[in-house]
DNA sequence: TAAATATTTAGATATTAGCCTAATTATTTA
DNA sequence: TAAATAATTAGGCTAATATCTAAATATTTA
């Protein structure tokens, strides 16, 4: 949950999160959309997987980063407290 | 958006969150659940406050903080795009 | 197998963050 | 109004973070 935390505290790293709702990236497409070197984006993933907010998978000399449910689940599991204290609205009919 | 992020990468923010559901505190009150000085909680405290995470009432010469919900539901909208991506299990029947 | 491509690792540097002690401000009480 | 109480602000120190360049690793292709 820590490194959750840690991880989304960054504007590009979320950016990286953003980027990746819209389905699997290899590091260089990543890459591609920041205005920062490659290295540099390569530890902010590295930071992300260690969140376990995205998964990686090697496919050749690629590496597919997509999202991962779980560090997602332990961001949401900390603000349900919150959620119920405040009494979020919700939808009357499920969707 | 930003400050929210920063101001829970931290576990004594958090615990202070935590802290403040059982209901609003003067800083005193709170300094005292931590094994840090009141300076350094202080601190904190402000970092809170500019995340809008809490909100400080002066009463004399305490002052009283109390959760603020325009910081969580910042929070909770950024994490929309992602439980939405997901489908986190909703409840079927509005609680 | 040598060259090219994709990505990471290592090392350096500058900025930010968290914590402490000391000093300051504001309020209450004797 | 002087002393006590509640809390913050200021200044300094150390650790952590974000970024870069250069070098290394792994894979593919000519």
């Amino acid at each position: 949950m820590e490194a959750a935390f840690k991880a989304i505290n960054d504007v590009t790293r979320r950016e990286i999160l953003q980027f990746l709702i819209q389905g699997p990236q290899n590091a260089g497409q990543i890459a591609k959309q920041f205005d920062m070197t490659k290295p540099s984006i390569s530890h902010h993933l590295d930071l992300l997987k260690q969140a376990q907010l995205i998964d990686a998978v090697k496919k050749g000399q690629f590496i597919h980063y997509s999202l991962n449910k779980k560090g997602f689940e332990s961001i949401h599991q900390w603000f349900q407290a919150f959620a119920q204290h405040f009494e979020f609205p919700k939808p009357k009919i499920r969707l």
